[in-house]
DNA sequence: GCGAAATATTGACGACGTAAATATTTCGGT
DNA sequence: ACCGAAATATTTACGTCGTCAATATTTCGC
């Protein structure tokens, strides 16, 4: 089962992605040609064309491959469920935390131009990272809670908190980093959450 | 003074600017290219390099363009400042509404890909936009607004919500229409926020 | 008016995504 | 064990793209 100078690749499909997420740490998100993917691999330019379709496919699948890895980054180092102050924390601190260490794979993974945001595999990927926030949300007590819809409003203004810190920082248009680091933190703008726990009482 | 068959334009620059909006509006991001533009204005494509140098030059010209519409969308429609909250609230709807209503033009102002974010006059009318919701938001009451840097973490909790919101309601990734409309609004996920008047006391 | 500077055009180049035609390998059925 | 169909990969070609150098035209200071 030697793996090279084979006509036929044996797992190209898998070949393909890694070599994109390796192209994406190297080159960004501009470096993410069919051409120079497929060379990465050793393979011609057009056999993506077999796996994949067009290269908006496989840009696709490779985002689907990035949403996979920010969801099990923000589960990993998440506290014991008993905190759940810390793991919400701990949660927002890993959507931002990936976003800043992957920063053309996370640009890639929201932007429309370059995937496709209606294919059944990226859009479950996407909501298995949704899930984790959606999780560790529950319960918790704010101004909106008791609103209808009060569940959903919840998990949007902490998605939203995250996402839009986590872009906005990356965007150097605004004054946002000094001595290399940023300035704040996402915890130093989450409002402080008090957790209703499920009988329905509030605890600080 | 007539605008027509000249071989020199006369006001190439802003002609390409107004040029690439249009094509925004109509083909997006993605029908944004040099000849295309050029074309439109009815000018070879090498015009453009005169004035722009690059493409990249050229779009980031027009991002800076959206900034400054970006802007004035948000001082639009406020209501007398003594309406502090209600300003509030108009302002981060315009936020959103702008980026609802030029979906392309909002993602090229944010596309490191596409537009140089350190360019002088890109920088600048951004901060113009980031300005509207610095002022609204001076004196508001929150969590954090007595730790250090208060009033930075209240503009940035603002800014990020207000940017989440906007792109991940664009994203087709999660169900976040019904019947053609937003589930939620900003204003839904928008924590209530009491104000201080400059003598320093908190009032509802 | 005249020459320099600004502005616009033409043509060429390499890189790109896609497609069609072709070549090679794999695999199920016998 | 073999044979044809299906899967997989290559080659070649085409049109579009951004950039650049060479050239043409216009504007403007003097």
């Amino acid at each position: 089962m030697e793996h090279a100078r084979r006509y036929h690749h044996g797992n190209l499909k898998n070949a393909l992605v890694a070599a994109g997420m390796s192209i994406l740490e190297t080159d960004g998100l501009a470096g993410l040609s069919l051409r120079a993917i497929a060379a990465r691999v050793g393979v011609s330019h057009a056999a993506p064309r077999n796996h994949f379709g067009t290269l908006k496919g496989l840009l696709t699948a490779i985002a689907a491959e990035g949403f996979r890895r920010h969801a099990a980054a923000m589960r990993a180092g998440l506290p014991p469920a008993a905190d759940r102050p810390a793991r919400l924390r701990a949660a927002m601190l890993g959507y931002v935390r990936f976003a800043a260490e992957n920063p053309a794979l996370f640009a890639l993974m929201f932007s429309p131009l370059h995937c496709s945001h209606d294919d059944p595999a990226l859009t479950s990927a996407a909501a298995e990272s949704y899930g984790v926030l959606r999780e560790i949300a529950a319960g918790l007590d704010w101004d909106k809670a008791d609103a209808p819809d009060g569940a959903m409003r919840t998990e949007w203004m902490l998605w939203s908190l995250a996402h839009g810190y986590a872009t906005l920082s990356q965007a150097q248009l605004f004054r946002t980093k000094a001595q290399g680091r940023p300035i704040l933190d996402i915890t130093d703008i989450m409002p402080a959450f008090p957790y209703r726990d499920p009988a329905g009482e509030t605890r600080p």
